[in-house]
DNA sequence: TTCTGTGAAATGGTTCACAGCA
DNA sequence: TGCTGTGAACCATTTCACAGAA
């Protein structure tokens, strides 16, 4: 399919992009730390350093925001909490979902970090009866059999996926059917989703393998550098990837054996 | 760029790309499912589907590692395998140590994805007293005390933090002390190291609220759409984002506030 | 003066399209 | 003939450097 997307530009829109948009959330957090200790006012370098990037990086991003700023002063730090929060629609309430409640789906709930931000844990779910009813983080389990319900009933649009691998495929279909249209995938499988459905993905063993090409590199590097610093460090911490995507995948199960 | 001739062969095969590594382990995976089928060898375009890219991306990613393919063919599943393996460092063993053994600590020692592939979760910590010696996914929890005496004794250089927001800086730098030079961070803090120390971190509260920004643009988008027609939807497909919206004047003030 | 906002250049990454080998 | 490997075009993001407001 898709044998060459009819490419328009479109209209010339207020288009944030991508990586602007991933960048949001950190200075949110920055910001939302100076708004607790009544700090007033930030320039782009100190805010840019609390949040680890650059301060022209920084700026720029503003810059599709708006001109939020002061010259010769900085950024009013209440302002500009609510105009992010506003950005990414963090001024109104998000009910999720979280199906699939075992140990990471446990922590999920549990983290506080869920709550503090215009999210809403509406509802656990989870396809083992034994759980049903149990209250996990204070929320009773439900079983997987109610998922359409409990998703309409509660205008869920967001779904987090911490089942097994071998079952992440056929929750989200049924999120997307009952009408969820982001998704959050813990599960190490690739998901296919339909035009229109957001997914974003966490894997913890693929951020460990990129992890282990660095460090493959560095011990490979240290032995021809001296003590004046190692050549090349990669030190980064707020690039990011994470590319949301989604395609066809044959894919159903990933037992994942150890290749020797 | 019609100046760029900046081009630099540099050193060879020392640069791929770091989207290039980021994808690898998809890749793997991919193929992994297949070796487990016994299938033979795969074209570019079926692994592409089952990674979830498009397949002139994949050849271009291949073509840092070297050719390994066979034109008119396809790639030699275990071949293949085995050369992503070796380019990500997998085929030695890297020993992790995880801190904070909390909820989320105890999900991820619990996770498989973790030792199914080069990686052997070299110990639990806590600064808990009452943890210590509890087993935790069969591995005893040691104290923090201890920390530096256990990342020297088995040689640990990756560490993984799920601790509280609070105590990761200084976790981390007490890791890097002892030698930890890559760390994944699940804590939602900006940690600080030094150069040649690797930091990639995972952050659930990041990756809903770049969501619930798609979300929002989604429900201002709907106007047309009525389930039925190709319409121009936010489909994603890697990074591929033109929604319109209602644009501002130059240096004019943002659109209204939408209230809810 | 200080610090934001932003064109323009530089860099990095993706897609195209096709030469060339099995 | 079929599919890989890859220069070159294209697009996105970052960085530079400085004009201009407070």
């Amino acid at each position: 399919m898709a044998t060459g997307r009819t490419h328009r530009p479109a209209t010339r829109s207020r288009g944030i992009p991508e990586a602007t948009v991933a960048r949001l959330p950190l200075y949110l957090r920055a910001l939302t730390a100076l708004s607790e200790r009544s700090v007033p006012t930030v320039s782009s370098e100190e805010l840019a350093a609390a949040a680890g990037v650059n301060s022209a990086k920084l700026r720029k991003d503003f810059s599709y925001l708006g001109s939020y700023g002061t010259r010769g002063v900085g950024y009013d730090v209440e302002y500009l909490v609510y105009q992010i929060s506003r950005e990414l629609g963090l001024t109104q309430d998000w009910p999720v979902v979280i199906v699939g409640i075992g140990n990471l789906g446990a922590a999920l709930a549990n983290y506080g970090g869920f709550a503090s931000r215009g999210f809403r844990v509406a509802a656990l779910i989870d396809a083992d009866p034994a759980m049903a009813g149990k209250p996990v983080a204070g929320i009773p389990v439900q079983h997987s059999d109610d998922l359409e319900k409990i998703i309409q009933d509660n205008g869920v649009s967001i779904g987090v996926i911490a089942t097994p691998a071998g079952a992440a495929q056929a929750v989200c279909d049924r999120l997307v059917a009952a009408g969820v249209t982001s998704i959050l995938n813990f599960a190490p499988t690739v998901l296919t989703v339909p035009d229109g459905v957001d997914v974003r993905k966490v894997d913890l063993s693929i951020e460990l393998q990129i992890l282990a090409f660095h460090e493959q590199r560095k011990a490979g590097e240290e032995a021809h550098t001296d003590g004046t610093g190692p050549a090349a460090a990669v030190t980064r911490e707020g690039a990011d990837d994470s590319a949301p995507s989604a395609d066809k995948g044959p894919d159903g199960d990933v037992p994942a054996v150890m290749p020797a």
